[in-house]
DNA sequence: CACTTTTTGTCCAGAGGTGTATAAAAAATA
DNA sequence: TATTTTTTATACACCTCTGGACAAAAAGTG
């Protein structure tokens, strides 16, 4: 019942993503972030606490919206090949398609503060054994269903999958074409044995360069 | 027939290369580059003129470090096959034993600089690129003494083998084992028809983790 | 000694930023 | 009106750094 806040608060932290997303975290000071959003520093802290809390905040704001979340999704049933050919071509698009090639916030921001900041590097290789993790149980959901073979080398099958998503990630950084990162995303899945041919393109024919 | 420098150059532009390659190149201001190389920040603009041009010289220098020198040795009889599975553990294990995990300087400068910094993001993007090309004309070489097939796919096939490179220099900065790293690139290249079970594993067994 | 190059130190004028504290004003509710 | 929360502005004390200019000192050679 006090003064409401003059800002809304999932926007601002949209902002603030796109601002640290573009252009690195180091880069985006609270009086730059507070200028962007038009408040005062004051405001900042009162709001966020710190910067590094406010990058807490990104972050998890930032994996409600990336392609990852459909590998939480799968159940006994789900045709994994297909759900994991799906989930590269979207990345590959969503890459392919950002007029800024940002690439992926997470993994931009390993390279800067894994091993330099001692708090938020951790977090952040959390992110990367999380996600390996996940793939992990992706893949035990396939070979649990006879989709492939376990081999019991699924956690280094997970393991080449996250290198493919890191690989995609810089690459799109440099290489705008969704077809040539679609192929590289074709070829090495195909290596792997999990590329389904019969994959949705999802209503979107590749996309020339 | 003027005074002599009063440090050595090379090592100076090794000092700041190892200053970059952890820290990242935006945390390297001039004043902690000069006070790491013990002389003022007039001499290191008389030296080096700038630090855009310093980074310029420590990106050279890197360059005449990095695992993919073998890359440009290859000619018309160099088993491709084995070259590249050579690389690829090299840089495995390159990687591995760095006690800070620092990754590769210049994929970690991509991050960083491209799309952000305008002199110094097209030189990196040229990097990646030349990277492409070479391997391109690697596969080439392979594809003419017949170890591989010309499907007219080398391009991409290039693209592959870079994208798995990218991929294994940031995952490093979280995985530390020579091992896994191994794993994703055999996996890889087993995938991509590259990969050369006898190649030599240049005298040093895998680590394990 | 003269000449040259490098190093040093200082200044300029400016730029950018930090977390914390505090008080007043503003905005919302009861 | 009183209470509460947010916003604003300001101060503190400090920090960090920039490129360029310039003059003097230092170091090396002829």
């Amino acid at each position: 019942m006090g003064r409401a806040a003059k800002f809304d608060r999932e926007a601002a932290v949209e902002i603030c993503m796109h601002e640290i997303w573009r252009n690195g975290f180091e880069a985006c000071s609270v009086k730059a972030l507070s200028e962007k959003l038009g408040i005062t520093r004051s405001s900042f802290y009162n709001a966020f606490g710190s910067r590094e809390d406010l990058f807490l905040e990104v972050l998890a704001r930032y994996f409600t919206q990336t392609p990852d979340r459909v590998l939480g999704t799968v159940d006994a049933k789900t045709p994994v090949r297909r759900l994991l050919t799906d989930f590269f071509k979207d990345v590959c698009r969503t890459r392919a398609t950002d007029p800024d090639a940002k690439g992926c916030l997470a993994v931009n921001c390993i390279s800067e503060l894994v091993g330099v900041d001692e708090t938020l590097g951790p977090v952040l290789e959390n992110t990367v054994h999380a996600g390996i993790d996940r793939l992990e149980a992706v893949l035990e959901t396939a070979a649990a269903n006879g989709e492939i073979e376990n081999d019991s080398h699924l956690r280094e099958k997970a393991l080449a999958l996250q290198n493919l998503l890191i690989g995609l990630s810089v690459l799109s950084r440099v290489v705008h074409s969704e077809k040539e990162l679609l192929s590289v995303a074709k070829q090495t899945l195909t290596g792997l044995g999990l590329y389904d041919e019969h994959s949705s393109s999802t209503s979107h024919p590749a996309l020339t360069e």
